[in-house]
DNA sequence: CGATCTTACGGGATTCGTAAACATA
DNA sequence: TATGTTTACGAATCCCGTAAGATCG
């Protein structure tokens, strides 16, 4: 025999109330029932929890010193229950996501505010980290979701598509490829110039030598970066040309660089949704997923 | 349709275990009803506290932050049963008790250290007031239990006797009456002699005036205090004789003084507890008489 | 005598346990 | 195929509500 919360309730009632007919309306329950169901408690806790004469009711000593407690405890049970209702009605909420630089520079904030105007009482921390750290992050469930590139078959990890990225050339804006014209390029004219390219081991880099050597092609790699701003800014100095994903085209034109679709092969990589594989999603989570969906399903 | 106590150890259960099975035997249930506790309490939360695969149970994020709240508010709740349990089974608990300084400091301390010896885990605390704070101290519920002389027909306060106390006259060691023998002492022997009496308005004093008068006696008062001590104080110094409770015998001696009984009229005053005569008695405050009444019991 | 709590008892709902079905590694 | 969860269903239990009883002012 366990004791209820419904009895505590009810406890709670007939102390605030100094009656049992009083205290079992309030608690929904006929007279006899809740008489019952004191007794029981009573008999649970091995002892009177009230006087009974039969015209009042009063709290004994022992009564009175356990119902501050009972009333602090039955709040803090409504705040547990309702704090659960709200989160799964993402009424409240906190959402740890990470995104790759390009991508949470450039198509994230959107998407953000698209989703923070649906459910403004989730709190979301973004964090902006290199595809690696981004997939250690989402193994390890530090965060709940990342954007990034297809990270292949990994431990623990889901990835959902969202886009295909495919690659631009890179170039100042009076370099003689910009003077050829606006549509798509050859990597085999890349070939020819001086290459600005990221540092391996990087995952972007592998997969264009992968593409490149398969049709017998190869850069005229000159310097190397890790950042793809620094890319950017040596080849803004006229040390090379480079070639990056499309995402990140936006930053290049900051730089005040030209850029133009690279096919031959036309190196195409995904980006989606990084997610652990057996931990289950928040419903932030997936909030945030069919919001990122959504708005690349739009176009 | 509410959700019990039963449910949320349940959960707990499976989310320390990992398992529906295991969980099942630590909260004595079989699985299917456990599963079925579980499915109804996430409907009634209005979303998934676990994410079910057929061969393993994991958390969702919104049960996992939910984990840590009901964890703490189940040992919450075992600390109040646990309290109440100790509560009633005298293991704990307050008593807040007053008595007339005379009764204080000489048969209380033998009571208390009984009552402790039996109850040591319940905290006492003792004030010495005269009658009439006391009797208020009780009315207003801030003492449970009260050793004080009857005071008749009052609101609210219900009077327990314990003993009878006679009176007894007390007068230096070298006096006349010291060597007229040991034996009772008639009041009209008192009357001869100067008299240090109490101050009116004390019940003390008026019980023995209306005594007296009532048999055409009156004293020969030539001091008046209105503390007991200094009554004995006064006499002690030879100004005069007195008349006090037999429960104060032991003080008067403290001072060097004797004492003799007193008869004709034997004046008696019934001495006990007084309690708030509609509030309930806490199990210590009833411990409490009763190690009285078999202190004087036994005699 | 009236108001109020308690006891008695029948009905109903919830919940449990056993057995079978189902789903994944 | 084996393990572990869910569904199905019969049964027991618990709890509630109505009606009668008891008690005190």
């Amino acid at each position: 025999m366990n004791v209820s919360l419904k009895q505590w309730r009810a406890f709670l009632a007939v102390a605030q109330t100094q009656s049992f007919a009083e205290a079992a309306s309030l608690v929904h329950m006929s007279q006899p029932a809740l008489s019952i169901a004191m007794k029981n408690l009573e008999a649970e806790l091995g002892g009177q929890l009230f006087a009974r004469s039969t015209r009042a009711v009063a709290l004994t000593p022992e009564g009175a010193e356990l119902l501050p407690q009972v009333q602090r405890l039955l709040a803090d049970w409504d705040n547990v229950m309702a704090d659960a209702h709200q989160r799964f009605s993402l009424k409240r909420g906190r959402l740890a996501i990470a995104a790759m630089p390009s991508f949470a520079s450039t198509a994230l904030p959107a998407v953000l505010q698209a989703f923070r105007s649906r459910f403004s009482e989730i709190s979301i921390t973004v964090q902006e980290v290199i595809a690696e750290q981004l997939l250690e992050q989402v193994q390890e469930g530090r965060i709940e979701l990342g954007v990034s590139f297809d990270p292949g078959n990994q431990p623990d990890v889901a990835f959902t598509p969202l886009f295909s990225d495919h690659f631009v050339a890179v170039f100042p804006a009076g370099h003689a490829l910009a003077q050829a014209g606006t549509g798509p390029l050859d990597w085999a004219q890349l070939c020819s110039y001086p290459f600005v390219g990221l540092q391996r081991p990087s995952s972007l880099r592998a997969l264009i030598d992968r593409h490149l050597s398969a049709q017998a092609l190869s850069l005229n790699v000159v310097l190397e970066a890790n950042q793809l701003a620094t890319v950017g800014r040596m080849v803004a100095t006229g040390l090379g040309v480079s070639a990056v994903p499309k995402l990140c085209e936006p930053q290049m034109h900051e730089l005040g660089l030209s850029c133009r679709a690279l096919v031959a092969p036309d190196i195409e990589r995904q980006v989606g949704v990084l997610t652990h594989g057996r931990r289950p999603l928040s419903k932030a989570a997936s909030a945030m997923i069919d919001e990122l969906k959504r708005h690349y399903a739009e176009r």
